[in-house]
DNA sequence: TCACAAATTAACCGAGCATTAACAGTGACG
DNA sequence: CGTCACTGTTAATGCTCGGTTAATTTGTGA
């Protein structure tokens, strides 16, 4: 089902609550951990009028709540809403930072016009740390953001990923421009516009 | 009305639709032709449940549409949700002292105009002076703030810290503009706003 | 002006931190 | 089943930073 919509990325969701076999709640939270997920937009649909659901949807990341009955004109009308603020909020699609374009949607890094390939790991945490440039990370910290509950995960690996990175972005990974080192603190991505 | 809300610039607008003399969806329509405030959510409140009604609000730009009776908690939840999505990233909170910028985020310093790369420990003891200026340390006052119970330093190790910070922050290390030695008792920066 | 105390400065060392290479485990895919 | 790519670990290496010390300079009070 995630899957699925990994590959579609459809421009929103509508979710009814009581889906047969997997709860739209669940389904929504397991939308808003995935990344590449996380910003399209959710509608619940549902039958039930009560107060409580309404308030666990929208507090679970959803968008708009709809109860039935509802006419098909309010449904477009909601849509619409929806998908407007969506792109009243233009996502920085493309992160640039000096000669790096950092590609969300189709998860692409190029540096100097040339396009690297980088893993999936390796993506997310160049991303965190450019959507955050010019901000200190501890080890821990980019742990928590970018590894999530992946389970326990020694701080040393954050290194490990940084090397990789500079690797593959910085003309001299001696002397980053990029992802700099504050020794005894942690990583930051220059704010080099 | 309008010219209020110019001055004011609230972050959200909760309109009743049924509103002594004026009616919601009027203001709605106003408020969007505004351009200081297009982009500010609206989100309408109204004892009507007519359906018409909800169309014409969320046609008309509203961001959501909440039909009484409604309880705080769903209040609270339908703003939350309506602000998230457009939500930026806070400023950064910067110290300035003169052409001097202290970036607590992004640990770095400016002075003119110029990054200087400072160690941690340089970087803790010039924050706690600057965060403190105008007020005189003496040297085991600094160890208790800036090393605290880091075991037992020689008040020397002061001195030697605030050389080296004004070997980088000073234009003239010798006749120092910020970092001040009051002889017999300690340090000070000086506030010079 | 002298003497002494206090501050500045240079030089130095060791510990700790970051870097790096190499390796093992795992899952995807043909 | 074998291969390959990716993730995460570990340990050796090298370098930076923190802190000390001592020589030198500066400032102050008599």
């Amino acid at each position: 089902m995630v899957a699925q919509a990994l590959r579609e990325q459809p421009s929103l969701f509508l979710l009814d609550v009581m889906l047969p076999g997997m709860d739209g709640f669940d389904l929504c939270r397991q939308i808003r951990l995935t990344t590449a997920l996380a910003k399209t937009p959710v509608i619940f649909l549902t039958a039930k009028t009560d107060e409580s659901d309404r308030v666990k949807g929208l507090e679970l990341g959803g968008d708009d709540y709809i109860t039935k009955p509802f006419s098909p004109r309010e449904l477009v009308a909601r849509i619409r809403t929806v998908l407007r603020t969506q792109r009243e909020t233009p996502p920085p699609e493309i992160l640039k930072i000096g000669d790096l374009e950092i590609d969300a949607s189709s998860m692409t890094v190029r540096v100097e016009g040339r396009t690297v390939l980088t893993t999936v790991r390796e993506f997310r945490l160049l991303e965190y740390l450019a959507a955050h440039r010019g901000r200190v990370f501890t080890r821990d910290q980019l742990l928590d953001a970018v590894w999530k509950e992946t389970a326990f995960v020694t701080p040393r690996s954050v290194d490990v990923y940084v090397r990789r990175l500079r690797e593959k972005i910085e003309s001299d990974p001696r002397h980053p421009r990029y992802l700099k080192t504050l020794r005894g603190v942690g990583y930051r991505m220059e704010s080099t516009k």
